[in-house]
DNA sequence: AACCTTCTATGATAATTATCAGAGAGTAAT
DNA sequence: ATTACTCTCTGATAATTATCATAGAAGGTT
C-alpha cells in the first residue's frame, strides 16, 4: 500500500463526482484527499471497519465480499474506476458490512467522510450527484444479483465471463482477476463445477482456457447460454 | 384505488423523513403530497412507468418484483411502512425497472418528483436524511439477498417464515400475505419444493399451517434451520 | 531443494432440486 | 350451477448440483 498524490484538476474523475463543486472548493478537496494504492490481493476495506472515509476508485479493479457465518466468503459484486467501493453503508451505517480486496493493480482516493459531508450539506447539487451515484451502483448489484439468480450453473459461469469481457475488460481476451473458488463465492456454486463447466464450454469450443487467461471464441453461443441457460 | 388527504403535521413520517425540513415548509409538502391506497393485489407502479413521482409507505404491505426475460416474475422485496417503494432507480433513471405491487391493503403517499428534488436542493440536511433512508434499504435488500443465495431450500424457506414472523408482523402466528409461489419467486426455487417443504415443516411439528395462516410452533428449530439448513 | 499451500482438474457417488403428472379445494365469472 | 381459473398438495422420476476422493501444477517460504 502505498500513498501518493495527484492534481484533481486534471483528474477524470472531477467530472463525475465534483461536477458540481466550485473550482475553488476542488483545489481545497484537492489538498484533504488521499491517494492510496494497493496490489493484488491487498485488503482495502475489512468488514467491521469503522467508516471514517469516503473511497472511490481510481484505477484498477476490487471485490466485495462478505463472510458468512460458516466462514465462508460471498462475493457481493466488482468495482472499477469512478466506482465509489464504500457504497453501502457509508450513509447508513457506522461500520462497514463488507470487506473490499483488491483482485488487480488499484488506486483508490480517499476523503475524510466529514469532509464529504460538510460539502454535501453545503452543496445540495453535489449530495444529489453523490445520491444518483450510490443509486446506480446499487442499482446494478440488486439486478445483477436477480440475474444471477435466475440463471443455472452453466447460464451464471456464462453471465461471468460476459460481465468481465464485455462490461470490465471491453475484449474477447482477457486474464481472469478472480480464481475458480471466488467465480463459485460469486455465483454461489461449487468450485468443482464452476471448473468443470469451464472445461464443458472449452471442450464444446465456446472459449479457449489458459490458465486464467480466457478467449471467448463463441461469444454468440455464450450469450445465448447466458440468457436462456 | 382512492385518494385521501391527511394532515402531515401528525404523521408518524414526518420524523423519518422530513425531521430537517421545517414547519411551514412542512404545511407546504402536506398541501402538495397525495395519499393513494390499493387492495390487495392492486399494481402501484408497473416496470417500464416513467419516474415522476416519489412514493413512500404509510401502510401496509408491497413486493417489489420483476419479470425476467423468460416471463417468469422475480420478487426483489418487499417494503412495509416508513419504506420508499421508489427507491431503486428514483435518483438514477426515468423508468421504473421493477413493478410494485401491495400484497396488502396498502396506503402510500405520493410527492411530484420535482418538488422533492427542489427541497432536496435547497435543503442539504433533507437531502442526506434521504441518501440515508434509501442507503439503508438497498444495504437491507443487498445482505438479504445474499443470506438467502447461501441457504438451501430449507434454510431458505426457514428464512422467508422467520422474515414475516420477525420483521414484518412481530408475531409466531400471522397470516402469509403471499402465495406459495409467490415465495417461490422470491426465493429462487420452485412452487412444488416450496409447499413440500412447508408440509415437512409441518410433519416435524415446526409450525402449523392452516392455509395462508401460518403458526410457528418451534422458532428455536426454525431458526437454527435458517442459519445452518 | 524441500516443504507447504492453493489452485486447477477429473471421476464417482450422493444429495438436492426440478420436472412432469394428477387431483382436490377455493375463487371468480358467466 | 357450470366453467375456468389459480392455488395447494403429493408422488414418481429426471436433471442438476454437491460432496468426497485423488492428483498434478503453480506459487510462495524456509
Amino acid at each position: 500500500m502505498g500513498n501518493t498524490t495527484c492534481t484533481c484538476e486534471y483528474c477524470q474523475l472531477k467530472n463525475i463526482f465534483f461536477a458540481h463543486v466550485k473550482s475553488d472548493e476542488l483545489t481545497n478537496i484537492c489538498d484533504l484527499k488521499v491517494e492510496r494504492s494497493y496490489s493484488k490481493g491487498e485488503s482495502i476495506i475489512q468488514e467491521g471497519d469503522p467508516i471514517t472515509e469516503f473511497v472511490y476508485m481510481k484505477k484498477g479493479l476490487v471485490k466485495l465480499s462478505k463472510a458468512s457465518i460458516d466462514g465462508k466468503d460471498q462475493i457481493i459484486s466488482f468495482s472499477k474506476p469512478f466506482d465509489f467501493v464504500s457504497l453501502l453503508s457509508v450513509f447508513s451505517s457506522t461500520q462497514y458490512k463488507y470487506s473490499v480486496t483488491a483482485i488487480e493493480q488499484t488506486t483508490v482516493c480517499i476523503l475524510q467522510l466529514d469532509v464529504v459531508r460538510k460539502y454535501a450539506e453545503e452543496n445540495a447539487l453535489f449530495a444529489m450527484d453523490m445520491m444518483s451515484n450510490i443509486s446506480q451502483m446499487t442499482d446494478k448489484i440488486i439486478l445483477d444479483n436477480l440475474e444471477i439468480k435466475r440463471k443455472h450453473l452453466k447460464g451464471r459461469i456464462a453471465h461471468v465471463l460476459l460481465y468481465f469481457s464485455d462490461y470490465i475488460y471491453k475484449k474477447d481476451e482477457f486474464e481472469l482477476p478472480i480464481s475458480r473458488r471466488e467465480i463459485a463465492e460469486y455465483i454461489g456454486m461449487t468450485t468443482e463445477n464452476v471448473i468443470r463447466t469451464l472445461s464443458e464450454f472449452r471442450k464444446d469450443e465456446i472459449i479457449k482456457i489458459f490458465g486464467k487467461n480466457i478467449l471467448i471464441s463463441d461469444k454468440k453461443r455464450l450469450k445465448s447460454i447466458s440468457e436462456f441457460g
